[in-house]
RNA sequence: GGCGCAUUCGUCUAGCGGCCUAGGACACUGCCCUCUCAAGGCAGAGACCACCGGUUCGAAUCCGGUAUGCGCUACCA
């Protein structure tokens, strides 16, 4: 394996970026990085239909905050690399080249069969209990007859002779599958009637035209792959090799689909998931170290990336899982690094008015220590915190008066307390962190001479002050909020478990 | 239906013939720490290695079969 290491992601931009299509990109450059190949993009929408541009801007979008953009191929900002284009929307006179050159061979020819020929068809053989399979049926009209019923202007979809024998695939990560060319269908449809060229033959084609050395992917592709090394055959190039990668699964251990488990980065990278969890977690869906790490950075996933401890049984997604790790990576980010990530998440909260305002950096910076070993989610910071950004609490009057307390209590507590606080808190200081705070030591003896537990004297105090029962450290919450709106939120509280 | 692939704790996995009375991690339970929630520490529970045969002195590891699951089977990708 000396030779230059080439391997490609093929994304159709039919729908948005799929975590699947996100781990198979993944597993693609980490091999190029372990070899000191080229990662290349291709977009692969030849399906007109239901190809769009938007769909493929979010692809391109989601590969780049990945860290997997193209060494070569497509890009957002266009395209790199002079093997291209790397769309294959681009490449139609290169396919039709390519279907020029089999039909040259004898390898294909025109089938006038319509769709409602082969639908007729194949509900005919399912009824028998036959595998479906073309009947090739067109294969045996004479190249005389087929130039005249073209030239009389009926339409004909160009097929590729599949050869009898048995394919054999010598997979890097399932060793060798034999499959016999017999249950492939029949005689594969490469151009349609239109003109235009289907998956199997694009695929083929651009593989061998952008010197693709490595095809990794998808299991759901193996039993397909007969068709692939045929064709590569009949064109005359060297096969890559290939990799067939385990599938992810729902909870249902079905492949995993939109209906049934969340499959969009976006969406992913909304809820405050980190690059670093992703692909840490994206990585270890599939393959594994071999050791007991499991904290890993993508340079160290390079340096130890291999195929041969690929799994090759499925994996079921278990985002409790992606929590951890996002919950690992945020604690190993530094203070400025974490400020860059949690910022977004203010912004786009006091913009959809989930907050009042938003955070200042220093704000946020001030709050980093307090939430940190706090949040599963970036996103979790913000509700975290939001009482530190809103004017008026809405308290919960359930939540107000402690467990172990009653009313009467809790009004004498936080009477008793006001004052202490008023001394101590001034307006908008940083918090005292690991400090001890002498307000803190003020209310204990408070409880203590009161005949009260600290811990329900601080709980009554602090869903007062926040109008949460979990919060950061109290009194560092106390201080970040300020004097004024502390007793106001205290008076409030007062006068609410008074009126009940 | 046909073809293909797969099968170790609930989940992700280690394991490549003796080190396995199967290891780690997530989740779970308990304890510790503690102003809440977390984080962290410690401990525990959890897998007759799908099943049945075979090979071998010895099998989770090799072979065969069975079962189950999944994937593919388009003029989708």
């Amino acid at each position: 394996m000396s030779d230059v290491v080439r391997v490609r992601i093929a994304p159709s931009p039919t729908g948005p970026f799929h975590i699947g299509t996100a781990r198979t990109a993944l597993f693609n450059l980490l091999f190029a990085r372990r070899h000191g190949g080229t990662y290349i993009v291709r977009v692969e929408d030849t399906d007109t239909a239901r190809s769009n541009k938007e769909f493929e801007a979010d692809i391109l979008a989601g590969l780049a905050w990945l860290g997997l953009g193209a060494d070569e191929g497509v890009v957002a900002e266009g395209e790199r690399g002079d093997r291209g284009p790397y769309r294959q929307s681009e490449r139609s006179e290169r396919y039709t080249a390519v279907a020029n050159e089999l039909r040259a061979k004898g390898l294909t020819y025109p089938c006038f069969c319509t769709p409602g020929d082969l639908d007729a068809e194949r509900k005919a053989r399912e009824a028998a209990k036959l595998p479906p399979r073309y009947s090739g049926r067109c294969a045996a009209i004479s190249a005389d007859a087929s130039a005249a019923r073209i030239a009389a202007g009926e339409s004909a979809a160009l097929r590729f002779r599949i050869k009898p024998g048995v394919v054999v695939i010598d997979d890097l990560v399932r060793g060798r599958v034999e499959i016999d060319s017999d249950a492939l269908g029949g005689d594969l449809v490469i151009l349609r009637a239109d003109g235009t060229p289907l998956y199997h033959f694009t695929v083929v084609v651009d593989d061998a035209d952008m010197g693709i050395t490595h095809v990794i992917r998808g299991e759901d592709h193996l039993s397909n792959t007969p068709k692939h090394i045929l064709l590569f055959e009949a064109l005359g190039v060297p096969l890559p090799k290939f990799a067939h990668l385990p599938l992810i699964l729902n909870p249902d251990r079905t492949k995993m689909s939109k209906r049934k488990s969340q499959t969009a980065l976006v969406d992913y990278r909304a809820e405050g998931f980190l690059v670093e969890a992703l692909v840490n977690f994206l990585a270890l869906l599939g393959w594994s170290t071999g050791s007991e790490d499991e904290v890993l950075s993508i340079d160290e996933l390079q340096e130890r990336f291999n195929l041969e401890h690929v799994q090759k049984a499925g994996a079921v997604f278990d985002r409790t899982r992606l929590e951890w790790l996002n919950g690992q990576w945020i604690r190993r980010l530094n203070n400025e690094e974490l400020l860059v990530r949690l910022r977004p998440f203010y912004e786009s909260a006091a913009a959809d008015g989930t907050l009042q305002r938003a955070a200042t950096d220093a704000e946020i910076v001030a709050l980093i220590p307090l939430i940190r070993d706090r949040i599963p989610l970036l996103s979790s910071a913000v509700t975290l915190t939001d009482f530190l950004f809103a004017t008026a609490l809405e308290h919960d009057r359930a939540a107000l008066v402690p467990k172990r307390w009653d009313a009467a209590t809790t009004l004498q507590a936080l009477a008793a307390a006001r004052p202490l606080i008023a001394e101590a808190v001034g307006e908008g200081e940083q918090p005292l962190l690991d400090a001890e705070d002498p307000l803190e030591v003020q209310l204990r003896a408070l409880a203590e001479s009161s005949g009260w537990k600290s811990g329900d004297l601080f709980m009554a105090l602090r869903v007062a002050v926040t109008g949460r029962t979990a919060t950061p450290p109290l009194f560092d919450s106390m201080r970040l909020l300020g004097r004024t709106r502390v007793l106001a939120h205290l008076d409030a509280a007062a006068a609410l478990v008074s009126g009940s």
